[in-house]
DNA sequence: CATGAAAATGGACTACAGTCCGTTTGAATG
DNA sequence: CATTCAAACGGACTGTAGTCCATTTTCATG
């Protein structure tokens, strides 16, 4: 009853969504996300300009699969990796390693995930990897801080990392205030508050 | 010394600006923001498309452009308004604040705000209003949190009440807990932290 | 292996942002 | 008022994202 699902896909489909990524990570390592057109892509991996709309949907959906290894190992070492990043560290330990690879993650491809993040408005919430993120986040954020409303603050600390916003840390700030704002933004936010009874 | 620096406009400039700001304004409410063209701004403002582009840049500065009343009156509240937003109460509450007064204005123009932080990549940063919410934080932050490093600490904070965030707080949580929300997270990282001595 | 329907293909087509440059206009000067 | 030139103008032009649909390919079935 488990198994493949999705019902196949067609060795003509399969063949072509290669190609593409081929050419496509050829492409942006060569010239740039940037400065890379779909129509270049399309040429490059030898296919219609259709095939490719029709299998990535957009250029965000384009460099998501192109991030989407990437992105697994990182899920891998959260869901079973060593702690604090992966189980059995304090929550909010958990949130502050995760914070710190993720940012790290960002930094490391930040051209191609900020494209996948701004290719259409509110492309990045519509990633299924950021729903993944933001659930890890609420998580581990409902047991730091119970008192306050996780998924909601889960959204505003992913935020702080997004890759417009992350970029703008390293290059106004470098790399290493970057990390250390993101630690202590998160550190800040999963400590419980201190009782503020009677004034105000 | 002091007065028009800028070496005057003529007057046909100011004209068009006029005729673009009006007919913008009408079309942005008319159709919604996203929708609109400029190349339909243009043609209902009776100009041409050279004229609104050397006059605005692009889209986020057309759109930035007819926000700037708004923001001004924001800005007063600020510099010279009552406390809490304005001088006079400590910096944490001032900071709630202005978050709180800032996350109303984003979410009562969401569309304008939207295009005029994301219709060029990184726009958001280089609106020359960005830069005075910025440096207010900042100041803010570096009374309130001596111990932290304000600037890109307030990029971060401000990251979660951009356009693109605030929308999909209220979209996903509604007004009330978007706001509680955004008011949690800034007091959470307003506070002075425990000291965490020895251990760990 | 023949067949036919669903899936995939590709490139012409549309719409839009933004650029370029020859022409027009405003206002400062004598 | 005539002259002059920098500033402003406008619309044709370019490059790109994304759509559409007539044609081709795959593969399950008999």
């Amino acid at each position: 009853m488990l198994g493949a699902q999705p019902p196949k896909e067609r060795a003509d489909a399969a063949r072509n969504r290669r190609k593409v990524l081929a050419a496509a990570a050829r492409l942006f390592a060569e010239k740039g996300v940037e400065s890379v057109s779909m129509d270049a892509v399309a040429a490059a991996a030898g296919v219609g300009k259709g095939t490719l709309f029709r299998r990535f949907g957009d250029k965000s959906g384009l460099a998501a699969a192109l991030l989407d290894e990437r992105e697994r190992d990182l899920q891998q070492r959260i869901l079973s990796g060593s702690p604090p990043l992966g189980p059995g560290a304090p929550a909010r330990d958990r949130l502050a390693a995760f914070f710190a690879a993720y940012l790290e993650y960002v930094l490391g491809h930040l051209d191609l995930v900020r494209m996948s993040e701004t290719a259409s408005p509110g492309a990045r919430f519509r990633i299924g990897a950021y729903r993944f993120w933001h659930r890890h986040v609420a998580i581990l954020l409902a047991e730091a801080r119970p008192d306050a409303d996780a998924e909601p603050l889960s959204h505003a600390l992913l935020a702080a990392v997004s890759a417009e916003v992350a970029g703008v840390l390293r290059a106004e700030y470098g790399a290493g205030r970057a990390a250390a704002t993101v630690t202590c933004l998160v550190e800040s936010v999963s400590h419980q508050p201190r009782v503020t009874h009677g004034r105000r």
